[in-house]
DNA sequence: TTTCTGGAAATAATCGATTATTTGACTCAG
DNA sequence: CTGAGTCAAATAATCGATTATTTCCAGAAA
């Protein structure tokens, strides 16, 4: 979704969409909260048909829930939730991975390990929102060329439903380090072309995303 | 997104909505028409509040295509974009049916064998439409119970991409026979709990159907 | 003929005001 | 007290009018 703004330049309804997905994804609004209509339009400052085509756009992609004449919800986050979100990621990026170990070119070696060294390079004095960015674009790449635009646009979809629960998640400083090792052997064996034992390491590195994504629940 | 009328009276977008989405899966409109918004307020006689929130609805849920201050689109019919979306059900389908199968209980052995014989029972005098409404519960019911939410929604949404194509492809009488007994089968081996043919037959089932839809691109 | 360019017409996007529905407080009968 | 009913305030949904952008065509210049 993030390419509706295309070519043309982008209209106020795109532009509110984009910065409330953003703020939805970082946790500005508490799950289960009903976003009053009246407030978001001073909030953001914008119309309120932009306001309202943005809304109906979340909510067909999935992260507000509209109810009739009562407007929109926030989601909840809850572990069954991102139990199925977690399994979900699983299968889909563990197929898109071997898919992409298999059609991927030099082409896409060079941008996996450039995204790699960008993310790699960000440090602690790296500003979160900067960081989440080349984290997104890492998993981007590594799946990329795998063939299939539905794959690629569900594993987006979840990515974003993912990151509900992972941003707002207090730190665990002790996996951080164990999860950005898991990017550079992910590197690894793409580039080895090692289908099986990537398969599986992209499985193990979400579920231990979940571990810490977990603990913002309930 | 069927559900969106949950409970209160549904909301003219809400309506409007529905009409469009039966009116592109049933092939109203030329793949890659521009939808004038001014011809549309004026086909279905509603106020364009609520049809522009229904368009940005269907465009997020992937049935339009929408482009910044040039209005919405409907998809391209392509066989690339067939051959994917065919892939994908395969999948995911043969997942969810794998699922459904370890995870169903009585009730929902009740209530795919009641789809089934509806669908059965439904001749060729059958209004088209309703055939197509038994034959998407059927489908609905045969993995309803595979636990994951989001597997679900992926599915649905690739149903309504995969009827684009099918419903406006010419009758094949032929197929329509071979495809019919496969639903049948279908019934046993989930009742019998053998996933592992109950999900080869569900991909051969797929397979069989995109070679009908098939003939309705280019 | 082809390629610009200006500007009117068409159309998409947005705004401001109005209508419809829900919410919540209040009343009163049981 | 409790629960149903009622009304006013809050808020969501919709409408009608306006603004902004694109499209298209005529006419000029190469």
């Amino acid at each position: 979704m993030t390419e509706t703004l295309k070519q043309g330049s982008a209209t106020a309804a795109s532009r509110i969409y984009e910065t409330l997905r953003q703020d939805l994804l970082n946790g500005r609004y508490r799950a289960g909260e009903r976003l009053s209509i009246t407030l978001l339009r001073e909030t953001y400052d914008v119309g309120l048909s932009p306001l309202r085509e943005a809304l109906n756009r979340l909510a067909a992609y999935g992260l507000l829930r509209q109810e009739n004449q009562r407007g929109f919800r926030v989601l909840e986050l809850t572990r069954e939730e991102l139990a199925d979100i977690t399994e979900m990621r699983r299968q889909l990026e563990g197929m898109a991975l071997e898919l992409a170990i298999r059609h991927g070119d030099e082409e896409w070696e060079s941008q996996l390990l450039a995204a790699n060294h960008r993310l790699a390079r960000a440090g602690e004095h790296t500003p979160v929102v900067e960081w989440e960015s080349l984290h997104s674009r890492f998993h981007s790449a590594l799946v990329a060329p795998c063939g299939s635009a539905w794959l690629l646009r569900f594993i987006s979809q979840l990515h974003d439903q993912f990151d509900r629960y992972r941003r707002v998640a207090p730190r665990a400083q002790e996996l951080r380090h164990q999860l950005d090792s898991q990017h550079q052997e992910l590197v690894d064996l793409a580039l080895t072309r090692d289908a099986r034992r990537a398969r599986a390491l992209i499985e193990e590195h979400i579920t231990l995303s979940s571990e810490v994504a977990k603990r913002s629940c309930r």
